[in-house]
This record gives C-alpha cells, structure tokens and sequence, in this order.
DNA sequence: GCACATTATGGTCCAGAGATCATATTTTGT
DNA sequence: ACAAAATATGATCTCTGGACCATAATGTGC
C-alpha cells in the first residue's frame, strides 16, 4: 500500500495511482492542488524532475503524505504498478 | 524514527539529521552526491524548494527512502526536530 | 463511428534551482 | 582566544519546471 520512491517516475506513478483511486481526472486534481492539468499529465508521465513543493500541493490534494525513512528494513513491497 | 514531511523545510531537516547521524559532513555528502556543499546548505536550511531529483540524490548516498503513503493512520511521530 | 471527456504535446515566458566561484560566518577542538 | 574545519552567503550563469495558451491524441459511452 506504501510506495517507494526512488525516481521522480515513482513518484509520478504513485500521484496517478491515488489519482485513480480517489477516480479524479487531472483536471479535478488540478483545480484542487492548483497544479496545471499539462503539469500533471507531465509529472505523472515521469517527464523529469519536477519541485517538490508542486509533488507536496500534489499529495495534500491526493490525501498521500511522504515519509523519509531509514532504508533496508526490507521493503518488499516495490514496484508493482497496477494502473 | 520515520519522517513525515509536508514541505521543503521538512526534507531539509530530516536530510541534516541524517546527516549528523552519520557524521558527515556537508562536504563529504557532496562528494558522495554529486550535490555541491552550497546547495545542501540551502536544502537542510529549507531555503526554498529544491528538485525532487536533488532529494533523490541526497536520500540515495544517505542510505534514505522516500515513501509516498495514504494519510492519517494517526501519525504522531511528527516535528520532534531534535538536531 | 461519433461526440465528449480525458490526457498528452508543444510552444512561449518567467522564476528560481543548482553549478561554480569567492568569501563571510559559525562551530569546534585545544 | 586561536586555528582549523564546517557552514552559510552571495553573485553570476545556465537550464528547466511550471504557468498559460492552443491543439493533438486517446479513451469511453452510446
């Protein structure tokens, strides 16, 4: 249910997957986080690194909170993008 | 002992405590990162958002990950900044 | 197949991130 | 208090993210 992220494409995945969940289209996440729909496509498509205040307005939106943690408590839980 | 953050200053601080845990210093983590000592100052100081890819780099030669998850499964380990 | 909604692409403009340099300030050991 | 190390500041330059517009491509229901 958590998501690693290693790469901005990680993240761009876990953003659409919440997306999906929540079934909002980007023009909705857009009005709520006020990111641009064409920003959105773009970061959830992993077109390079976005700021991270635009992927902080992106989770507040999206209910999605990001946590730093120490790493190798095996996570095995990666990589496994359903959408 | 995990991290939520919900801003730039936030990675910023979660980065340093790393950082000090490991007694590094900003320079030896810039020449582990390929991030310049500068720029790491400016992060752990939370002046101003950095990239996600700069946080990428940062958390990968800091032995971090960043997860992405659903919120509020009561969180009360948050803002016990304690370096 | 068509209309409509959704998502992606592509261009311009502006602001700011990060490289890189020098230098100032702070911290730390002794 | 001093020297040395560590951190911060600050300026310039380049590059690119994101706002904003239009439009193309794709998906989805009927």
């Amino acid at each position: 249910m958590d998501q690693l992220a290693r790469t901005p494409k990680d993240i761009g995945h876990a953003i659409r997957r919440a997306r999906k969940q929540q079934k909002l289209s980007q023009q909705e996440l857009a009005t709520r986080s006020g990111i641009w729909q064409e920003t959105i496509s773009k970061i959830e498509n992993g077109s390079s690194g976005a700021r991270l205040e635009t992927i902080f307005d992106l989770c507040a939106a999206l209910d999605l909170e990001i946590v730093i943690a120490k790493r190798s408590q095996s996570n095995t839980d990666f990589l496994e993008d359903t959408l």
